[in-house]
DNA sequence: TAGATTGTTAATCGATTAACAATC
DNA sequence: TAGATTGTTAATCGATTAACAATC
């Protein structure tokens, strides 16, 4: 598969091909052409084609594109298939509710371990995980190489358990905290989760509608 | 100030402008200049001018941005002191977890009210709220008028929830469903969290790096 | 075969960057 | 005044859309 350089908005669209086109693998959908896409997603059939064309030839002239063929090819783009795990530090409400509703096999992880600091909770049970003290963070991940980090530690702890994750090796973050991380040079991937920064928009947008 | 036809790529910085000069603010900074704003966001000077004079003339030549002035002209752009009210349908573990920890004042928002469907939860308090039930909510919505809901229901009760919304009188969605909200032509805005997309490019950009 | 639809090239559109006159 | 920095115009760059030959 190409892979090379591809454009920041053609990745933040794949998962919405992902959704849409899961939804009509479940919906017992056999074959979909772009216009189709185009009228269910929003965009242009030009660019749905364009953007697949990014990673190699998936349709079929006058046919359109396989369902199941193009599921899983959306799924190796994405590198959902790659068998990924992932680790949570902060087992506040926030990471409560990530373990208990966030359907992490779903997008292509298995949540293996969970860490706070507060000594209360270590040792407890969280949906069949057992809470470790971050303390050993460092041990587990040199014996168990996880792939990526769910940070839903507050925010002043933002910035130390990012360096933490980045020198225990984990390769990606997805940050919670609604703090900017710096981790410059340590190749380590982030994705923020920035919930000020959704509802600020959502005040723009309403307060848009006055004038 | 000018509002009009401002291009989604600069509204979508805006909360990140924000931020940065409410940090500036708070760390008593007094005046800044495009191009140290650079250096802390990663645009470039330049941008970062052009986007501000969408809205108006904020700076002075061979001076700079007072970061005072500036922090309140963004807030004024982004609607933050228009005294929006909120209110929360869904008190599940993550409902519950933006009830506690989620600084809806620093965005600008007034949590007012809290709706579920579930029986067994109205009445119960929540952070100082009573749990209302959802069927309530039309009523309280004529009375009190809220502005913005945020929706932290179950994915399956999210299309029916939002329409419940828009006859409501809401002008704003705040959706944490995962789900797209089919809801055209009723003039009301919306802003997804969809907490699996960020992970698909998580899980892209850690695939990317074995290329 | 005729109709449909892809993959790709070329054209357009929009966003970012560079440059600089204005001026504090 | 000299140095600094804005706001804005023009140039560049990149992303989206349109068009169409290829072909199933």
């Amino acid at each position: 598969m190409k892979r090379d350089n591809i454009a920041a908005p053609v990745i933040n669209r794949l998962p919405k091909y992902y959704r849409c086109v899961d939804d009509l693998y479940r919906s017992n959908c056999i074959r979909v052409s772009s216009s189709t896409l185009s009228e269910r997603l929003g965009f242009t059939a030009s660019q749905i084609r364009q953007d697949f064309s990014c990673f190699g030839e998936f349709g079929q002239q006058g046919y359109g594109y396989n369902v199941k063929k193009l599921r899983y090819e959306i799924q190796e783009i994405l590198g959902m298939n790659n068998g990924f795990s992932a680790i949570l530090v902060g087992c506040g409400n926030l990471g409560h509710a990530l373990i208990r509703n966030f359907d992490f096999k779903r997008a292509g992880f298995e949540l293996k371990a969970i860490f706070d600091s507060r000594p209360e909770l270590v040792g407890a049970e969280m949906e069949g995980h057992p809470v470790r003290h971050v303390d050993t963070l460092k041990d587990y991940a040199a014996a168990a190489h996880p792939d990526v980090a769910v940070m839903t530690v507050p925010s002043d702890a933002a910035q130390e358990t990012a360096e933490l994750l980045a020198a225990s090796g984990i390769r990606g973050l997805w940050n919670f905290t609604n703090r900017d991380l710096r981790l410059d040079d340590k190749g380590i991937q982030v994705e923020n989760v920035l919930f000020s920064d959704s509802l600020m928009v959502l005040c723009y947008k309403i307060s848009d509608d006055e004038y």
